[in-house]
This record gives structure tokens, sequence and C-alpha cells, in this order.
DNA sequence: GACCAGGTATTGC
DNA sequence: GCAATACATGGT
């Protein structure tokens, strides 16, 4: 991975907390730490063991797409238009909690959405910057204090969520370790977290790299490119299939018209 | 001002 | 089971 292919990874609607800034560096929040990525300082940062797992560095991607692209040429196409991409390692909390948020919602309002809720109710980390806020921390709100941070219908949504990840009622590292379909289920109890929520919870948080979310975009691209066939189609990396694919539909509307 | 946005719960058949 | 509908909010 190097600098110049850093957006197929940040800028592919897994992750909420990275922005790009005028001279072209990224910078984000994850796990706590603030972190500014620019072309001179990112073998060091990625020198970091925090970051190296984050960024998935000992995965063989290359070896991967290579399976996937031999799948089927839609696919092999997908993957050439954005080859770098990598599955994050989010934290599971966090991912579950912005992809409650994400539902009938864009990209860009949910990015904002999650900065003041970060800003609201997370830690300071220093810098005007903020950590994700804890379970306990939202736990503890009101449901029309999550309305007026904007979050809408959902609110309580995520105080549901909350509540019984900070209760330990639902114990995300224990989710972590469940077959696939148990732990979707146990994701499932939370109000407001269907087939879809579950799905990117497990993908982008428990790196569950075979889970598949489906969202409108995957049902259009599955129906238009490989009707009939259903996610286990694409094996145990289904996960990093669909997000090539999810960027590469969003990438070409007109494919779909 | 309608229309849309990485869905889900509820309702009615 | 499955289709229709409500649910907040802000950006085009």
């Amino acid at each position: 991975m190097n600098f110049e292919t850093l957006a197929q990874t940040l800028d592919c609607g897994q992750c909420f907390r990275w922005s790009r800034l005028p001279d072209g560096s990224w910078e984000g929040v994850a796990g706590g730490r603030y972190v500014r990525l620019a072309g001179e300082s990112l073998s060091r940062t990625l020198r970091d063991p925090f970051w190296a797992r984050y960024f998935d560095l000992d995965r063989d991607y290359a070896g991967i797409r290579a399976q996937l692209s031999g799948l089927d040429p839609a696919l092999a196409e997908a993957a050439r238009f954005a080859p770098e991409i990598r599955i994050l390692n989010q934290e599971p909390w966090e991912a579950l909690c912005s992809f409650i948020l994400s539902q009938c919602n864009n990209i860009g309002r949910i990015r904002g959405l999650v900065a003041r809720l970060c800003r609201l109710y997370g830690e300071p980390i220093g810098g005007g910057h903020s950590a994700f806020p804890a379970p306990q921390a939202l736990a503890a709100l009101r449901e029309e204090d999550l309305r007026a941070a904007g979050c809408g219908f959902r609110a309580p949504y995520v105080l549901d969520a909350a509540q019984k990840v900070a209760s330990g009622e639902l114990d995300l590292e224990k989710i972590q370790s469940l077959p696939l379909g148990s732990a979707r289920a146990g994701l499932m109890c939370i109000r407001g977290v269907g087939p879809k929520v579950a799905d990117c919870a497990l993908l982008y948080g428990m790196h569950r790299l075979e889970a598949f979310p489906m969202d409108v975009w995957m049902k259009r691209t599955m129906r238009r490119m490989f009707p009939g066939k259903k996610p286990s189609w694409f094996g145990p990396y289904a996960g990093i299939a669909q997000q090539y694919l999810f960027h590469y539909s969003r990438n070409h509307p007109e494919l779909f018209r």
C-alpha cells in the first residue's frame, strides 16, 4: 500500500472518520488515536503495530484479488477499478454504531453525524479531536439527546445498541467468535439492526471477511451481474468481493439505468 | 418542494 | 411469507 492508493481504502464507504486535507494528506481517528497520513510519513506510521493491524497489512490482498478475479470477469473488472482496497480493522462498537446510523442516509451525512457524536460525547484526545463515543457514554443519554445530535429516527436504535453493549447483555467480543449465522442473529437482537447492518458490523468491525452486506447497491449489482448467485458463491472472501463491487457500482451508476 | 440517501419494524393481506 | 408504509434530516 502506498499514499497514492490510500484513497481506495479510505474512500470506498467502509469508514466515516477520515477526511482529505487541502494539501492532499489524510487525517483520521481510530482506536482513540489521531493520525495524519502524508506521503513522507506513511511508511513510518504503518510500522506502528496499531496502524499496521488497522490497515490489515499482513494479509495477502494481491492473492485474494487474483483468486476473486478468477471467479468472474465482472468481478475482475470491479477489482481492477480499485485494486488496492483493503478491509480495515475498525473497532466493533464503532462499526456497529456507525452502520446503525447509515440506514436511509448518505455517506456524506453519516460522516457529519458521526463527527458530531464524537465531538459531543467522545473522549477528547487532544488537538481538538475526539475518540468515538464509548457505549457507556451513549447509553447514559436520553433519546432526545441523540435526536438533537441529528440521529433522527435512528436515535432509539443507537440507544438500544449502546445500552445492550454497555450492560454486557450483548458481548461483542463473544459475538466475534461465533459462527457467522449466530453472530448475525446476536447482533440482530438490537432494535434497528437487521441483516444488512449486522453484516456491516461483522465485516468492518469484526473482520469477518465472509460477511456480505446487501444494501440497495449490492441488490442492483447482484441482479444485474450475478443473477441467481448468492453471497456464499464468492467464498470465504465474499466481503472483499462485496467491497470491490460496491465501490465499482457506486462509481458507475449508469450501469443500472 | 419533491426526491433521495449503504434499512428496519410494523402492518395488512 | 411478502409488499407497502412510516420513520428524521439535510442536501440536491
